[in-house]
DNA sequence: CCACGATCCTGCTAGC
DNA sequence: TGCTAGCAGGATCGTG
């Protein structure tokens, strides 16, 4: 599942390789879907015998950027997508979906079993200006004063605001749940009762785990790849996500306290944080549950 | 404004 | 061993 770290890992690579290329084809776009705003002829049609002027991310989108400053591609690799770099032409890589091939024969190929993967066109900056526009601010620029700002109003759990790339454009659940644990902040909690400190170490705690996972190439926890098809490291730096208890495995401690790590659904995602380290506290989620109607049966 | 469920996909795994 | 049912997961949409 590639978040900040990863997008930004891989478009740092492709940032060298890509750079001054010339699109000689566009192709292996065999499922539509996966293009929302442009047919394979319009893609084609915009691309071919274009250069690429440079790489870019905006929260977890990778964008390619062509001569002329108009022309650009969004790609958002969701959950199983990959961008991999290929000197050569030779050879096909299963879930391939799209595919750019520059003079010379080198390839950028879209590798994604799920189709999730989203790839974007647009042919001014304009439009790609309000695509863009419903996104929250990146992470890595946001000061701890800014963040509280933003969390005052807000009547959410924490976990589900972390999430919410209209609040901060490039978390997802794993880097939300490693942060949270760095800033000893239950995920439950609700955005509007954490107070000044915990703001400002909830601040500190997005910012460390987003650099170090960038510092370690990115978390490959099942497909991840970076554009040389490299594995990140980031993994086996992890403090909660994916240390919950699995079937047929056990919790492990958590580093700080020694406590069985927990994995929960919070706001519709498995939340793993450690129960010592990271109390509910006595927020309007605490209360809240002393309200909830008793179930019966 | 916020919560929740459904949807999109396929590889993996638990359970028979 | 082989099969199937269920699940994960980011974002979006519809409903309450």
């Amino acid at each position: 599942m590639p978040e900040l770290p990863e997008v930004e890992t891989t478009v740092r690579a492709l940032q060298g390789l890509l750079t001054g290329r010339q699109v000689v084809r566009v192709d292996g776009m065999d499922w539509p879907a996966m293009f929302p705003n442009a047919s394979s002829v319009e893609m084609k049609e915009s691309l071919e015998g274009r250069l690429v002027t440079g790489v870019a991310r905006r929260g977890k989108y990778t964008v390619l950027n062509f001569e002329g400053g108009e022309t650009s591609v969004l790609i958002h690799r969701k959950m199983s997508g990959n961008l991999l770099w290929h000197p050569s032409p030779e050879g096909t890589i299963a879930h391939t979906h799209f595919l750019l091939q520059f003079l010379g024969g080198a390839e950028l190929r879209f590798v994604d079993t799920r189709k999730f993967g989203r790839v974007h066109l647009f042919r001014s900056e304009a439009s790609r200006q309000s695509f863009l526009a419903s996104l929250g601010p990146e992470p890595l620029d946001l000061g701890p004063a800014h963040l509280r700002e933003l969390l005052q109003n807000r009547r959410t759990r924490i976990k589900s605001l972390l999430l919410d790339q209209s609040f901060l454009a490039g978390i997802g659940n794993l880097y939300a749940d490693e942060a949270l644990w760095e800033a000893k902040i239950h995920p439950r909690r609700m955005a509007n009762s954490l107070g000044r400190a915990e703001a400002h170490r909830l601040a500190r705690a997005i910012h460390a785990v987003l650099m170090r996972g960038i510092e370690n190439g990115g978390t490959t926890f099942a497909t991840y790849l970076s554009a040389g098809g490299e594995r990140g490291a980031n993994q086996n730096f992890l403090h909660v996500y994916g240390r919950g208890q699995l079937p047929g495995r056990a919790a492990q401690a958590c580093s700080r306290c020694g406590s069985a790590i927990r994995r929960d659904v919070i706001a519709q995602r498995s939340s793993h944080y450690c129960p010592k380290c990271q109390r509910p506290g006595s927020g309007v989620a605490a209360r809240g549950i002393k309200f909830l109607p008793q179930t019966f049966g």
